[in-house]
Parts: C-alpha cells; sequence; structure tokens
DNA sequence: CATTAGTTTCATTTTTTATTGAAATATTAC
DNA sequence: GTAATATTTCAATAAAAAATGAAACTAATG
C-alpha cells in the first residue's frame, strides 16, 4: 500500500522551506485560539500548532523562519510547552539542533487548565468562604441571615465545581 | 425574630459610608479571581464582588466612591455584568439613582464561559478540521497517513469535548 | 423649559503583557 | 583546547488591554 508514484508536487502540500502550508495555518489557527483559554500567548499556540502539523520533527531555526519569531519568542515558548509536557525533544541521531515534536495528548491542556486555573481557586474560594462564615458574626442581625444565604450559596457553588472537576478529569483521561 | 436593640455599631461590620469592610474585601478579591478566568478586568470582579457582598443595592456612586474606580469603569463594568445577567438593576421608589444589586445565580458565570469561549472554539474546531481533512488529499502518500493519524485525533478530541459540555451545562443548572 | 443630577461614551493615558534581538551561556565539532 | 553553532536570558520595545475623566447625552425636578 506504500506510494508508487511519489512524483515530486508541482504546489507541494508540504514545505518548501521557510513557507507554511494551507494545512500549517489551519492548524496554527486552531492552536493559538485554544491555547489563549489557558492565557498563553499567540506565539506559543503557534509553535504547538506548526508542531502539531509537522509530520517530522522541527528544529528551532525552522519554527524562526516558518512563524517568523524571534529567537527568544521560540526558545521561551517551547521551554513552556515542554514544560506542560505538550512537547517533547527529539533524538535525532548525527543532528547538531535539537529537534522538537508536538504530543498529541491534546487532553493535557484542558488538564492543565482545570489542575492550574480552576482547582486552585475553587480551593482558595472555599477557604475565603470560610473566613467570610467568620467574619458574619459580626454582622448585625438584620444583614446577618442575608449575608448568610449568599455565604450559603456561594459555598454550594464551590463545591458543586470541586466535586465535578475530578469527574472531567476522569473523562478526558480515558 | 425581628431584632430589638440594633445598636450603632462601635466598629461596624458594615459601611461607614465609602469603606469596605473585611467581608467587602473578601468578596471582592474572590471574585476578582473567578471572574479574570473570563477574562474580565479586574473593575469588573471588584463591582460584582462588592454588590455580592452588599445586603442592599448600591447606586453607582457608591461603587465609585468604594472601590476608587472611574465613572467610566463603573458604567461600563455594570452595562457588562447586566449583559451577562449577573447584575441586576432594582426599582428603588423616590430614589434618583440608579441601584444595582448582584444576581445570586452564581452558575450563570460558568455558563456564559462555556457557551460564549468554550463552545464556539470548539464548533470553529470542528469546522476548521473537516477543512484540513480536505486538504490532506493532496499529500504525498508518506505523510498523508501520519497526518491522518494526527487529524483523527484531533477531531475525537474536539467531539469529545462537545459531548461533555452539555452534560456540564446540566449539572451546573440544577 | 431650564436647571440639576445621573449616566454613558470615547479619546487619551496608564498598566500589563508579549515580543524582540543583542549579549551571555551552553553545546558540539574538530 | 578553541572555533563554530545553537540556545537561553533579559533589558528594551512594541502591542494589547484596562482605566481615566472630561464632554456629550439623558432623564428627573421644580
Amino acid at each position: 500500500m506504500i506510494s508508487v508514484h511519489t512524483k515530486i508536487d508541482a504546489s507541494p502540500a508540504s514545505s518548501e522551506k521557510g513557507k507554511l502550508t494551507p494545512l500549517d495555518i489551519e492548524a496554527i489557527d486552531l492552536f493559538i485560539s485554544f491555547l489563549k483559554i489557558l492565557g498563553l500567548p499567540k506565539s506559543v499556540g503557534e509553535i504547538y500548532g506548526l508542531l502539531f502539523a509537522s509530520p517530522k520533527p522541527l528544529a528551532m531555526d525552522e519554527l524562526i523562519e516558518k512563524l517568523h519569531i524571534s529567537s527568544g519568542a521560540a526558545s521561551q515558548g517551547l521551554k513552556l510547552l515542554r514544560s506542560l509536557g505538550a512537547v517533547k525533544t527529539v533524538y535525532t541521531p548525527g543532528a547538531r539542533k535539537d529537534h522538537y515534536t508536538a504530543d498529541l495528548e491534546l487532553s493535557r491542556f484542558a488538564t492543565v487548565f482545570i489542575k492550574e486555573e480552576l482547582q486552585p481557586r475553587l480551593e482558595n474560594g472555599l477557604e475565603r468562604v470560610r473566613r467570610m462564615e467568620a467574619l458574619l458574626a459580626e454582622l448585625p442581625e438584620a444583614e446577618k441571615q442575608e449575608a448568610l444565604e449568599r455565604m450559603t450559596r456561594l459555598k454550594h457553588w464551590l463545591e458543586k465545581g470541586n466535586t465535578m472537576l475530578p469527574w472531567i478529569l476522569e473523562f478526558l483521561r480515558t
């Protein structure tokens, strides 16, 4: 089933060196949009998107050339993506430069978002609610009831979130 | 059960005009942190937080005074929060100024986030994947297989998200 | 209907965040 | 070793986002 007539394409869909294919562009756009949810800058989305679309690992200077980003942005973006486990360094025998490839475990992004953005805030929120409940004692009776009701609602909602997140993590994992 | 001796408190836990109580501050901090997830600016979190902590509706100038924000920020923040349904205008008989109160349906924020941030991106993403699959045809056979695998993974993940979000919405609703 | 009070708008400023690129550091080749 | 190449760091700059406040607008009062 291996192709027999892999002719050199006249309008190659894949990299004619330093140029993005339409496929690359779609992937980049998509990941810019998704990684933005995590609060990551455009350049990081671009890097991941291009690596995702690339059949083979890319070196830093290829990223720089194709995406027109600075070496600093490339270096920092890769560092960040590696720290998330979203990009891996690939050993390429006899190659001077490091080569990078996208880890395809996409759930990783959602997981990071939940663990780093949502869960800490929920926990912090619950702690804060406890502190607020303590402060309620000092309120005049008239206000206390109403305030208590609000605290209860807030707590309830935070707890709901707190129980839901592990389910989501589990669902994503599988 | 109505309090009989509502003495004028020496160190009032509630507003001695233009000053935030410790309770206010806790609530404000909490909502700044949460609304930031939605990409909302600090001032909006402050406004909602203060309204949430306030037993009675507040006028715009009270917000401005207590939070030390400009009239512009107050006006725009309230407008935005009203558009989300998170803040309501309260009719106060014989009052010149409008008065605002926090809607306590907190799930609203999560709902907005899901409907405005997540769902559109997922749908857009799926559409994009379709476009990418079409582009795959032009790839040389060697790359095609690998690329197809990636597209499949991406699609799978987007679909997974797409089925999960309605569950979450439903869970939040109840 | 004119005066005053309240709110919104929006050009400008401030603050925050992201990017650049040259210099410092690290790595590989010879 | 040291020359050549690759990567990281970080101060400076650019870009994006938020806040300000004066002016325009709107609504209520007498």
